[in-house]
DNA sequence: CATACTAATGACTACACGGTCAATTGTCAA
DNA sequence: TTGACAATTGACCGTGTAGTCATTAGTATG
């Protein structure tokens, strides 16, 4: 493990536990049990290590989302995979999942309400194309208020286990939301979320990623993997971003090699949507 | 207007932007217009503020539900009432609202904590009064799915205009999502929250269970069951309770047996807590 | 073994915090 | 106008913070 991660690690912890105003870097590098300074070697301050673990932490939840949302074949099954995988990760990654619940967003810099606002936005965007898939023109004036459901329904009952950590039985929590999700969006008549509505929350805070900034991304993921099957298809993927040259096949293939590895679930779900893969 | 008030008034507009932790006494006192000893005139500490300002706001919070619910005579017009009477309310106070929402609460002391949980219970309370005078005996095994759906609701549509401040129109909202829950209040079939559950939320804010509290529920627990390997373990683990003896490797192995039988959640969750086992 | 280099340390700085209290200002009855 | 008292101030204290950097420990190379 490098010391990044392990300062990640521990430093999770505190954060769950205190928030971030409240835990100190010394905390943080007596808990790792490492001085001030060589926090400072791989932290450029306190602010870029909060950065780090919300990124770690929201590109892997948001490219697992992704992942099952896509490769779910069965209708049938599709929500309920959703919803189990959602608390799944949460429950996961409990700490990390605390702190996104209840840290005041808004009195982050500008930078990290923004980045958040980012990851909400990408996991709305999955959420409604699923609604699309499953209710599809049956639900479009509702799509929106469908979605805020959804997520409405992911906060207040994954407060159970992140607050007051209960035992969960993961299995009847997702059937029973998939139940009420269902219900919603085969009975409800009334709208009030509109385009419009969702037009001006997104008003400043649009960005599309050029090409060259997922080559930079994929660049430095590469830096930071050790030799392995995973590094060489991330390499080799760069080459097919740079001079398209691949088949199809092959392409899908590689995303496939990339997929399970912990520090490649982002860039792969960066690379499916780049190669309109899925 | 006191200076109290002042002071309350003005620290709660830092308080909304900035969070409590960020916001310190200096800055409340400039924005005043009163020196720093003054502060100290009127409140002991930063912490008695905090504490005035939640205790003023959610009682009277609390107390406009409770008239409205209590004070409707129409059913047909109950939900609406409270939903409109809510977000009128959130709308009024966005800013005590957006604390209360976004404040990280279990970095409070326990002081805040308990307080916070227990007016959390005191609308819990409202909501389900409301839910039985409305639904009773048809959502009886519900109610509780039922009121943290309600929850949900207030949670997540109050974020469009607290984060976002947009305009709304409480009408439509109030009835968009009075018809969302009288969907699920009516045709719901899955429940998700139990009494058991109910009951140990409440749990870790009451005083600790003693050893021979907890043995006298585990031998209650064995009486009802039938012979099994779920009443094996729990006898095992009765005995550990009284004289430890065994390996926690075990211990662990034993709660995970009686982890699934659906009455022992309970006093498997109490055991875990005891033995200190996640 | 000597050298060159990197990794790691913790004493240190500058500053901001919550909270205190001697000194000052304001008020009003005598 | 005076004097007694209450209200208010802001310099000050101890503490804890984020971040720095001269120094030291560790390691690889010739």
């Amino acid at each position: 493990m490098t010391k990044k991660q392990l300062i990640m690690e521990k430093a999770l912890e505190l954060f769950a536990k205190q928030g971030f105003e409240a835990t100190s870097v010394q905390q943080i590098t007596d808990h790792c049990g490492i001085s001030k300074g060589a926090f400072y070697l791989s932290f450029k301050s306190k602010d870029e290590l909060i950065v780090a673990l919300i990124d770690h932490f929201m590109r892997q939840f948001t490219a697992d989302i992704d992942y099952v949302v896509n490769h779910e074949q069965n209708d049938a099954d599709l929500l309920y995979k959703f919803y189990y995988t959602t608390f799944q990760s949460f429950n996961k990654h409990s700490d990390f999942a605390k702190i996104l619940m209840k840290e005041p967003t808004q009195s982050f810099n500008e930078e990290l309400f923004t980045k958040l606002h980012n990851y909400n936005k990408s996991l709305e965007k999955i959420i409604l194309s699923m609604i699309d898939r499953l209710y599809g023109e049956q639900a479009n004036d509702l799509k929106y208020d469908l979605a805020f459901c959804i997520k409405g329904f992911m906060n207040t009952y994954s407060e159970l286990f992140l607050l007051y950590k209960l035992p969960i039985d993961l299995d009847l929590l997702a059937r029973s939301l998939v139940e009420k999700t269902d219900l919603l969006a085969k009975n409800m008549t009334l709208s009030f979320i509109s385009d419009e509505l969702i037009q001006m929350i997104d008003q400043p805070l649009n960005e599309e990623r050029t090409l060259a900034q997922i080559v930079e991304i994929v660049e430095k993921n590469i830096e930071d993997m050790e030799d392995s099957i995973e590094k060489e298809s991330l390499i080799l993927l760069k080459q097919e971003l740079l001079e398209p040259a691949l088949h199809p096949a092959i392409v899908k293939g590689l995303l496939e090699n990339i997929r399970q590895h912990p520090h490649c679930k982002w860039v792969a779900y960066l690379l499916r949507r780049h190669f309109g893969i899925k």
